[in-house]
DNA sequence: GGAAAATAGTTGAAGCCTAAACTATCCCGG
DNA sequence: CCGGGATAGTTTAGGCTTCAACTATTTTCC
C-alpha cells in the first residue's frame, strides 16, 4: 500500500492557471479521503465501494429499483450493475424479481441479511466520514458545501452549453 | 453512457450528518469533472486518465522516475504501474532505462514523441479544467481552494492520529 | 564474509469499469 | 396486426486497480 500523501501528484505544479491548481486540490482532497474508506470497507466488513453504493441506493427505495435505474443513478454503465448486482446477490445481499409488467426489467432490493449487513456498514460509514472531516469548524463545512454547490453549477453549465 | 448528474447518488440523502452532506457533495464535485476529462482524453486523444497522469509525472521529472518513485507520487500500487508503464513502452511514449548503479532499479523517461503527446494533451487539459471551473469567480476559486486545503488538513492529521 | 532484512520490480487472481455488440421485449404508428 | 424504433439487460474485450506471493538485488550488521 504505497499512499504517500505529501509527495502526491496533485498539489501544485507551479506555471498552471489557477482552475487547474483548484482541481488538483480538489481531486487530492477526495482521492485520501476516498482512499481511506475504501480502506476500511474492506478491512472492517470485506466489502468494496461500489458495493456499498449499490446497497445505500436500495436502502433508499425499500420498493426495489430496476438495474438501469441504478446504472443512471450511480452514474456507471449498465454492464457494470449487471456484475454488481450478480456478486451481490451471490452473498445474499440483495435478490431479483422480474416485473410483473416488462419481462424485460427486474428490480432489485434488498433481503433481510442484506438490510442489516448494509445498516452496520452505514452507521460506521457516516462515523468514519465525520472523523475525517471533523477538523473542520461548521462555518467552514458550510462555506464548503456552498462552494462546492457553485462549482458544480459551473461544471453542469459547462457540459449543458457543450451539449447543446 | 449514463451521466445524469441531477439523479447522481450523491446529493444530501436526508438524516445525515453534515460531514456525510459535504463528502458526498466533494465526490458528486469531483466525479463530475473527472468523467468529463477521461471522456476527451479518450475521445480527443485516444488515452485515458492514468496514462496522463504518469506522462505528466514523468515531464516534472526530466532526470527521470523510477518506477517506485512514479508508483508512491501517482499513490497507486507498485504492480500497478508496472502495467501502465508496459503499456506506455509499447506506444513508444517511455522509455526505461536500468539503473547503473542498482541492478534492481529503473528510470523512466519521456522519449521525443512522448514529450510532443504530452505537450499537446496537457495544453487541451488544462483548456477543459479552465472551462469546467470557468463559472466560479475568482474570489470563490480563491475561497475554495484555501477550504480545501483546510479539509486535507483536518483528513490527514485525522489519518495521522489513528496510525500513530 | 555472509546471513538476514529491506528494497525494486513482476506476476497472478480477482474485482471494477467502459464501450460496443448483442438478445429479448415493449410500444407506436400505419 | 405487424414492422420499426426504443428500452432493459447481458456479454465480450480490454484497461485499471489492488493485494499477496514471488524473484532479484542491495544493504545492514555481526
Amino acid at each position: 500500500m504505497p499512499l504517500d500523501a505529501e509527495t502526491a501528484l496533485a498539489d501544485a505544479p507551479p506555471g498552471h492557471k489557477d482552475e487547474l491548481r483548484l482541481w488538483l486540490r480538489l481531486l487530492t482532497c477526495t482521492n485520501l479521503i476516498e482512499a481511506e474508506i475504501r480502506r476500511r470497507l474492506r478491512a472492517e466488513f470485506d466489502t468494496t465501494l461500489p458495493r456499498f453504493d449499490l446497497l445505500a441506493q436500495l436502502e433508499r427505495h425499500p420498493g426495489g429499483l430496476t438495474l438501469g435505474d441504478i446504472s443512471r443513478r450511480m452514474m456507471v454503465s449498465n454492464g457494470n450493475v449487471t456484475g454488481l448486482a450478480a456478486r451481490l446477490e451471490e452473498e445474499g445481499l440483495v435478490e431479483r424479481r422480474v416485473s410483473a409488467t416488462d419481462r424485460r426489467a427486474q428490480s432489485l432490493r434488498l433481503t433481510a441479511k442484506g438490510r442489516r449487513e448494509f445498516a452496520r456498514q452505514s452507521a460506521a460509514h457516516e462515523g468514519w466520514v465525520a472523523e475525517l472531516l471533523g477538523g473542520l469548524s461548521i462555518a467552514e463545512r458550510e462555506a464548503l458545501q456552498t462552494l462546492l454547490g457553485r462549482a458544480k453549477a459551473s461544471v453542469t453549465a459547462s457540459l449543458q452549453e457543450g451539449g447543446a
